[in-house]
DNA sequence: GTCCTAAACTGGCCAGGCCACCAAGTCATC
DNA sequence: GATGACTTGGTGGCCTGGCCAGTTTAGGAC
């Protein structure tokens, strides 16, 4: 191998501060929901101005490690993945995508999340499908839906990756969406879905929800989708 | 469904700046290198002070999506997917329970990109597969083939997802890599997934690929793993 | 033309201050 | 005595203005 230098990275005091504080919580010397010192006695702990010392904070709170509350003080966040995990979406949203391949990528994600979502969701996660369902703003009913489904999956990796594919065919859902009689089917196939989970039968939860999909991607004017899952 | 208020959110400057840029980036109206106006016109420019303003790029400096060089400038960065992964890397360093959903997610897509690549992949693609297996640096040619196989599904969206995964398991992969035995086994199982593809095989393709995977995970000690496909 | 230097520009950091907001204690009311 | 409105300290949000250190560039010496 060549030399390749790459030297110093020198830190800024800001940077160094935010590694600071996220070595500190995982070595478990800040805990979630733990208050920090006031940005005023903080920075004279860390020896740098309250400016540099909000650029930190902000930083953390950006990473969702971190919250500020107005008035009340800097809380360590709850630290669930999901949440640790929302910055994804603004790297999936840059990759390139068309309608196709986010069909493709939902037909591949989601009838596994409901496959899964029948194996371990608790009762109460069930009973909040069922409220779903009877949701009268159809919309926001599928949107809540496909979003507990994945949810009760307990795969928070996999859920952020289906929630980023929802926001990015928002535009195409809304069109397709509105076609008469495309609602009432939906209706009557999300309801097979939840039966299915609520019965524990992942096999069924999962083609229930291969079907729904493959009708919505038709619906959708969708190419051909290449998955034979 | 109940009422659940989760109202309001008031923003505040730094943080809807930080939205601004994004969005300007998403829409292609800030590209990767460009660089930014300089601070204290870029403060006039939105009306926020500059210690707002270098709270916003200090939030998207740590994100990897803006990079500040002293002296010179601020400019947005390369943006390429590793990069923009890293700082997700704290998640994982949380806890372990993210390794098996890690693994889980693995296994649901990686087989599928096998098994689009068998019926997607051109010659110069299996080609660029085969010199990978012949790689000397074992993980190296490991990340490579995995990439390439992802590559050659045609979905960008899921190649992706499949690198995001891959970059929040590098420092668990690290570990597992370096046991003796696991890499020779590695490299047959790899002709094997590559073999299928050149043989225009999706079934078989999916399936060497689960069997690679599977042993991954057992060898790098995850829980069970739910999925059944 | 080449090289060097100095000035102009840019991000890094700081001090000090005002405002909006929250939480807890106080006080009047019932 | 319990309950409610009110006051008060503490907190984050934001700003003005400034100095320093690194980079870039244009002008001048050769």
């Amino acid at each position: 191998m060549t030399a390749e230098f790459t030297p110093v990275h020198r830190s800024s005091a800001a940077a160094e501060a935010v590694r600071l504080i996220q070595e500190m919580i995982v070595d478990g010397r800040l805990t979630p929901g733990q208050r920090l010192p006031a940005e005023r006695e903080l920075s004279e702990m860390l020896r740098i101005s309250r400016p540099t010392l909000r650029e930190t904070i902000r930083s953390l709170v950006s990473l969702n490690i971190l919250e500020s509350r107005h008035g009340s003080g800097t809380y360590v966040a709850a630290l669930d993945t999901a949440a640790l995990l929302e910055p994804l979406q603004f790297v999936m949203s840059l990759s390139g995508r068309t309608v196709d391949e986010l069909f493709e990528a939902r037909l591949l994600i989601e009838p596994a999340l409901a496959a899964l979502a029948a194996s371990r969701a608790d009762a109460g996660q069930v009973a909040a499908m069922r409220a779903a369902l009877a949701e009268p703003d159809r919309v926001a009913a599928d949107v809540a839906l496909h979003r507990l489904i994945a949810d009760a999956a307990g795969n928070a990796l996999l859920a952020t990756m289906l929630q980023t594919l929802s926001v990015l065919g928002r535009a195409s859902r809304a069109m397709t969406a509105t076609r008469p009689g495309v609602l009432r089917r939906t209706a009557a196939e999300h309801a097979a879905i939840v039966d299915a989970i609520d019965r524990r039968d992942p096999d069924a939860a999962r083609a229930a929800m291969t079907e729904h999909l493959r009708r919505i991607a038709a619906a959708a004017g969708a190419g051909p989708i290449g998955l034979t899952t």
